[in-house]
DNA sequence: CATGTATGTAAGTGTGCACTCACAAACTAG
DNA sequence: CTAGTTTGTGAGTGCACACTTACATACATG
C-alpha cells in the first residue's frame, strides 16, 4: 500500500476542484481528474460513487475551504461591530479566491444545478457559509445579502475577465472589489 | 421553399437560448435545439458555424432581448432621477426573466467562458447593458455596480432554487428582490 | 509462509454526439 | 421546359468518454 485510501481521496478532490473549476462538470473527463491526482482512472472510480459523486464531494471540500477561511477571517475581527467583522470576512474570502479555482468551482457548480444533487450540494455549501456569516457576524439581513450580491459579482468580474478591459463600464463593476 | 434561411434562424436561436438554458453548452445536443426549433440536426448545421458559432448567437440574442427590456424600462421613467431610472429598469428586468430562459442562459454562458469566443460574447453583452445603464440612468459608478450586484444575486437565488428553501438565512437572501 | 485484504491498473465496452455528405424537393429565372 | 439556386434531410463516420472487469502488486496477520 502506497497510501491510503482516505489520503488519495484528498488528493484526487484537490485534482477535482481545480479540473472542475476550470471546464466545468460537463467537459472535464474524469481521466484529466485522475492524471492531475497522480493516479489511473478507473481507481478514481473506485474511490468515489461515479463522476457525479466526485463533483459532489469536490463541492463539499469547496464550501468547506470557504468557510474555513470565512470562519478565521472573523477570528481576526472578535468582538467588533457586524461591518468591521463582515469586512474581515469578505478580506478572508478575496485572500482565499486569489488563485480563482474556488470562484470559478462555485460559477460551475450553480450551472449544473439541473442535477438534484449538485443543486443540494450548492444548497448546502450556501447554507453553511450564510448562517456562519449571519451569526457570527451579527448582521442584519440586509447586510447578509449585499456581502453575497457583492460576493456573486466577483463571479461575473473574473468570468467577463473584466480586469483585463479598460473601458467604463467595466472599471465602475470593479471599483472598490478586492483582489478580483 | 417552406421558409427562408433568415426566418429559421431565428426560430432555431429562440430553441436554442431555451435549451442551453436548461442544460448549458456542453450538456446539450444539438439535436435537441433541431427537434425544439423543428427542423433536422443537419439543417441547424448549416445555417450555423458549429456548435459553437450557435451559442455565441444565441448569447447575442440572449442579451438582445436584456437590453431591449431595459431600455423599455427607462422610458417609462424618462426624467425621473437616476434611483426611479434604476428602479425602473430592475423591474422590467424582472419582469423579463420571470421565465427564467435569459437568467439561466447567463448563468450557462459565464461557466463556459473558458472558450474564448464565449468570453468576448459575454463581455459584448455586459458592455451592452452596462454602458445603457450608466448613460441613460445617469447613475454614479457605485449604483451601476449595486445594479449589477443584486442582479447576479438572482442568479444564485434562482440556480440555488432558494425561493423554495424556507430557512433564515435563504429567505435573508431573497427579501426584497423582485420576483425570482 | 500462507491467506486475506487493500491499493492500484491495463485494457476493454458501449454509447452519445459533433459534424459530413450525398441526395431530394421546392422555388426562381430565362 | 430547363438550369440553377435555396431549403431541407437520412444516413452515416469517427471519436471522446463514462464506467467495468480481470488482473497485479503491496502489505498485514496468524
Amino acid at each position: 500500500m502506497r497510501s491510503t485510501a482516505e489520503a488519495r481521496r484528498v488528493t484526487v478532490l484537490n485534482a477535482a476542484v481545480s479540473a472542475f473549476a476550470r471546464t466545468g462538470f460537463h467537459a472535464t473527463p474524469v481521466t484529466t481528474v485522475a492524471a492531475a491526482a497522480g493516479i489511473s482512472e478507473a481507481y478514481v472510480f473506485r474511490l468515489f460513487s461515479g463522476k457525479l459523486g466526485l463533483f459532489v464531494a469536490a463541492a463539499g471540500a469547496c464550501f468547506e475551504r470557504i468557510a474555513l477561511a470565512i470562519e478565521e477571517g472573523a477570528e481576526r475581527a472578535a468582538g467588533a461591530s457586524p461591518e468591521e467583522i463582515l469586512d474581515a470576512m469578505g478580506g478572508a474570502y478575496a485572500e482565499l479566491i486569489a488563485d480563482r479555482d474556488l470562484l470559478l468551482f462555485q460559477v460551475q457548480a450553480q450551472a449544473v444545478t439541473d442535477i438534484p444533487e449538485i443543486a443540494e450540494a450548492v444548497r448546502a455549501g450556501y447554507r453553511r457559509v450564510a448562517t456562519f456569516v449571519q451569526d457570527r457576524a451579527g448582521a442584519s439581513d440586509a447586510q447578509v445579502q449585499q456581502f453575497f450580491a457583492y460576493g456573486q459579482l466577483c463571479h461575473l468580474i473574473v468570468t467577463a475577465g473584466l480586469e483585463q478591459v479598460p473601458e467604463p463600464w467595466a472599471r465602475a463593476l470593479i471599483a472598490g472589489i478586492r483582489h478580483p
